[in-house]
DNA sequence: ATCATGTGATTGATAAAATCGATTGTTCGG
DNA sequence: CCGAACAATCGATTTTATCAATCACATGAT
């Protein structure tokens, strides 16, 4: 039977390695120095193998296998922490804070209904948002400074765990005054007929959007560069309300009241699949996943019930 | 700060889970069990959950987060355990049991080389062999059952770290009395005017001299049904021999003298690329990584030299 | 019904460890 | 050469892990 390294010391060499001082590194750990110094000393003691280079002054210069430790140390607790996590999440499940990223093209539209809807049913949870685009949410969520983020799918992200909400289907957007204001629904091969006003690159939105109008023709690259862009989409429809030319919207920015006093109105879009789901992911193992479960079960409340609908009966997605 | 479940608690949850009987995980651990059953009970109390059931009669039962925790208890201790072997590994380099699988294109016909040079250069290794096909190897390497791998590249395979050791030509076997045993050399396009004999389904060396086929001309599906199998190289040259067919065999192969008293002659195959990449695979994370990539180091030795040399001028893989 | 048996939990004693406060021995910078 | 800063060491104390023995409670055989 191998000899494990104790938590306690491997703490004490996290904490080492963050201070690179005995003293500091002692309180933060809330213990002495020479506690410290003797758990380091027993560490590498146990493991026969030296991970302080003591040689150069008092300096703390780590070994190149006491990098490796460190390395090895921070997998280590993570994994010892989760089995307390886990315990605790499952002693008192939807309690305590739930960092909750979300895009910007959902965030503005859904957080009014959510906010409360989560007080209702989870009032020991306590909401913490950030709101930021896709690839740096996930980047956040990897690195564990967030928990469980609102997306659209399909989200390609190993590691992680997603669940699809509910179908928001795109709608045109078009000034009043415009020709295709006077259709009742706008084929999608007629999108490429006006100027085409998208999001910065960056939003998820743009490349679904494209994505969409991309079906109905060949629409290259050149008319792409040359469409409008904007920074949210607050500015995209006061800039098509302005006749810089047509947008899609989502549904769920459109029922939230985007278009209000701005001249612009919306025709549903038909000719093809037009809608991005939008989902609930966490990282796979997160030792909360049975709360963020139940978090998405709820979460499908929010959705517009023809949407929901939909995806139940065609839960594949695109 | 988080109470952190101790790495012996946790040991003794695994035996439980394992024998699911206090006495015999307790004999196990080599404890009392009394001393296993303080150890579950002061986890259950530090953690402030339960993770047995003790309705029913004196069975051992886990709850259900039991069961999670006991998933968990394994990759922490696996983390834990690997802070140990690292250290081991880099207190005693290149020593121990170092459990090598290999694909049976290349096992017979490089382990009489390799086997004295490792005891050569590192004789605290103690080789165990196993000899066995690529996507079998892949298994025991990833659950932990072999510690590298001897394999043909590229490998697609997340978590794996591989080093390139050297190309492995293909040449043409053909009977002594054939057509094609009058020139020089083939091209490739001349490959399929025979009828081929190829390993069976499973040798990573099948796909890859039918890749090889497939460069010099069109070369459908039926061909390949109507071609003769061999269930080994040996076998292969046999039954080339008989005339059943032509084949490629591995450089290697021919060196190490499969040809002899056969009958069979070869020829280099000309017009595009024809080779394979033998590397050496490990777990990524491995603790002896680095023995590892020393023993690639060295396993480049048992290249021909015009091999190795084309691999130092293009090493990038196919 | 009764008792033997197998099982996990409990108890009290003992050995091992973690930790603390104080001290020692170095290494720099002035 | 001295003093400040720092890590290592020492001795005392508390805490923890472990053991052997025992208890409490099922189950099954008679």
């Amino acid at each position: 039977m191998v000899i494990l390294p104790s938590p306690q010391q491997l703490r004490y060499l996290l904490a080492l390695a963050e201070w690179r001082h005995f003293g500091r590194a002692a309180s933060a750990c809330a213990v002495t120095q020479s506690t410290l110094s003797a758990g380091i000393l027993a560490l590498e003691r146990q493991l026969d193998v030296s991970l302080l280079d003591r040689e150069v002054g008092k300096r703390v210069v780590f070994t190149l296998l006491g990098e490796e430790v460190i390395r090895r140390a921070r997998v280590a607790l993570e994994a010892l922490e989760a089995i307390s996590h886990v315990a605790q999440a499952s002693r008192e499940p939807m309690t305590g804070p739930m960092r909750l990223g979300v895009i910007p093209t959902i965030g503005p539209f859904i957080l009014p209904r959510l906010i409360p809807l989560i007080r209702e049913w989870f009032p020991q949870i306590r909401l913490i948002i950030t709101e930021d685009m896709t690839e740096r949410l996930l980047e956040k969520l990897t690195t564990g400074r967030l928990d469980v983020i609102l997306l659209a799918m399909p989200c390609i992200c190993e590691g992680l765990e997603t669940v699809p909400l509910w179908r928001d289907p795109f709608v045109l957007a078009v000034p009043k005054s415009d020709a295709l204001a006077k259709l009742p629904s706008v084929p999608l091969e007629r999108l490429t007929e006006e100027p085409m006003v998208l999001l910065e690159d960056g939003h998820c939105l743009r490349e679904q959007t494209v994505a969409v109008c991309r079906q109905g023709r060949d629409w290259g690259g050149s008319e792409l560069e040359s469409a409008h862009t904007a920074s949210s989409l607050h500015t995209l429809v006061r800039m098509v309300g302005e006749g810089l030319g047509i947008g899609l919207l989502p549904g769920l920015a459109v029922d939230s009241g985007i278009l209000e006093g701005t001249g612009v109105i919306t025709r549903p879009v038909t000719g093809g699949p037009a809608w991005r789901t939008i989902g609930l992911g966490w990282r796979m193992r997160s030792p909360r996943t049975e709360d963020f479960r139940a978090l998405a079960h709820t979460l499908k409340k929010l959705a517009p019930a023809e949407a929901e609908a939909a995806l139940r009966e065609d839960p594949v997605e695109v």
